[in-house]
DNA sequence: CCTGTAATGTTCTACTTCATAACAATCTGG
DNA sequence: CCAGATTGTTATGAAGTAGAACATTACAGG
């Protein structure tokens, strides 16, 4: 029911009143669910926004039965073959213990291998398999897809520098 | 070690060259990590951006010990008082069977309270205890001041409401 | 009226993400 | 050599999320 502005006359006010303690809920509350006060809220349409883009991203990648941090693992390892596990965790701020389950995931099928690394006993090496490089070709198409679906989404490239520049502007980590 | 830029000369080249395939690792690989096929992605800087906010947002209410989750209730039912506990789950996209956990928190603490519903025994009624809106005043300027260091990060009102647009653009549920 | 269906709140369970602590092996600088 | 840092790993816990199942209640159609 669309706010039925035409029966208004037929009801005495309480409709623009501030506070109005009289009004007595007149047969059915006529409540409108008031979401405003949360949903103008910058962080809280930034999660909403987050949220359906990684959606979408998994619905893209699912026939790979892949998360958005296992491309992004995949992608780092295809463009610095034989970086160390805690390159990579830092360039995306995973804990190195909570790399560990990614990478085996990911190496159990078959996409990566951990070599001995040169120059340090410590750490490995990693490197995608054939079937990884093979892979990360599809993936990076379709990567490429859903990027341009954000960027048609958003307006634009113009549209898209602008967004990433609002982005960066909050991200940035200074308490 | 601030970059040594003073060090440059005593190199030779390979710095700005744009792939030098025979440049052969002289002694310790100089390579440069390269991460933009990931950071470049829309996905990704958004994710960023929001888990910043979200941080920050914490830091701003730890005195409370409050999530973001948190405030948006409280401020649901204080907009609509005797709503149900449906209707904020629905708003918030929260499973009503995960927004039991959560009520019941709030109500522990004393910020809430449920009381019995009057056209309809299934559902409760969720109402702000004295000590809830009290409090909520405190969380309102809380949160209007975060708000406003948004805004300032983002450069101002028109450029958050060219940001929310952006959001929304990205943010609608259309696979 | 009765009855099947839907809605609401609740409990339980499981899965994922994320963070921390601890440990062994190794590296590095003095 | 040695103290401290780094790397990978395991284990563990907190928190968010999703689904099934259930009891109670509303509601609409026969």
């Amino acid at each position: 029911m669309p706010r039925a502005a035409g029966r208004l006359p037929q009801f005495k006010g309480t409709w623009l009143m501030t506070d109005t303690g009289t009004a007595r809920e007149t047969k059915k509350a006529r409540k409108r669910f008031r979401t405003d006060s949360v949903t103008g809220i910058v962080g809280y349409r930034l999660r909403r926004a987050q949220l359906a883009v990684f959606q979408r991203f998994q619905l893209r990648f699912a026939e790979f039965d892949l998360r958005p941090a296992d491309y992004s693992v995949l992608a780092l390892i295809a463009d610095n073959p034989g970086c160390k596990q805690i390159e990579i965790a830092n360039a995306l701020r995973i804990k190195r213990a909570n790399f560990v389950a990614l990478i085996n995931r990911l190496e159990a099928r078959g996409l990566t291998e951990r070599r001995e690394a040169v120059g340090d006993r410590r750490s490995q090496a990693l490197y995608l398999t054939p079937v990884g490089s093979e892979t990360m070709q599809a993936l990076k198409a379709t990567q490429d897809a859903f990027e341009a679906e954000c960027i048609e989404k958003l307006g634009g490239v113009e549209a898209r520098d602008v967004f990433l520049d609002l982005l960066d502007r909050l991200a940035d980590e200074t308490p």
